[in-house]
DNA sequence: TTGCTAGTTAGCAATACTTGCAAACTAGAG
DNA sequence: CTCTAGTTTGCAAGTATTGCTAACTAGCAA
């Protein structure tokens, strides 16, 4: 994602204003590895502005991402998340904790599926699922049952 | 995913009952490629059972996953994908049509992050996005504007 | 075959996430 | 300073999925 200050300009060369809401937000998300949802983002925004609306983080999230600023990812835990680094790269999910990394893969771009040739590849996103650093020292270990469960459809993992 | 008769085998040995709800399920899934979601599978289970309740389809498809015989898929269109194919693949999303194709990719499983070496990989998912061989062919094309606005999150484009 | 009971189903309410809508508001051009 | 197109809010609505529970039934045992 640019800067707020690049954003700015971006916005009001498109024809659109800059909000002090809208600046928040950008700067709410510059430089921010967290994979934010747009509730957690609501959250922080709310304790720096009191009043601004959930409704208006959604549309500037969907601004920025209609405007290639922001990746959305849907790691299929409660809601969507967006990831303001839009260089390439790729994602490595604590099924433990539920956080998101962002990595870098040696060779992703070059991988093509080999038995669909006549597919008419635009992108390659590659996702590893495992234990992060921390869950693993912490020796986490969860039943085989819950893990399932997680690794499925947990809608409250990490919130 | 084990053929029908097998997962009845299975069900009933671990004390759950078999019925004929959860055998239609079975059929239906048993060889399908389409990656169904509970809602489109409940649509075709209605035809052959009317009054099957789409809870009881949600119901049988997270035991299947529980048991490991399904796996979800979430692309972050509309509701969550299910996949009787439990092999090591991966997807190919058609990003104009939607379908989701089951692909094979060489040296996917060697896939490692190289700036998080001490994160523990248990899978490794690859997801090509792009156009399938019809929507290529037809010479499928969205303004960029749609284009974004659907990778993001389009609720509503292929059902 | 019959009866019993643990496991299932159906249906609706409830939840979580996200968007549609309309009225009130405001950034920024002139 | 004015005006207006673009914004923000708050709430209703929509979609996907799960919780709850009364009625039902598969499959065991007699």
């Amino acid at each position: 994602m640019h800067s707020p200050a690049e954003l700015a300009t971006q916005f009001r060369s498109m024809g659109r204003k800059l909000t002090p809401q809208r600046q928040l937000i950008f700067s709410l998300l510059h430089n921010n590895q967290s994979h934010p949802t747009a509730e957690s983002l609501y959250g922080v925004a709310s304790a720096q502005m009191p009043g601004i609306s959930l409704r208006t983080v959604y549309q500037t999230l969907n601004e920025l991402a209609e405007m290639g600023e922001l990746l959305l990812i849907d790691i299929g835990e409660g809601g969507t998340r967006f990831d303001p680094n839009i260089d390439e790269h790729h994602h490595a999910i604590c099924s433990d904790c539920g956080k998101i990394r962002d990595v870098h893969v040696k060779g992703a771009s070059s991988l093509k599926p080999n038995d669909a040739s006549d597919f008419l590849i635009s992108e390659v996103g590659v996702v590893f699922k495992g234990l992060c650093a921390e869950c693993e020292a912490r020796g986490s270990k969860r039943s085989p049952a819950l893990q399932a469960k997680m690794n499925q459809k947990s809608k409250s993992s990490s919130k």
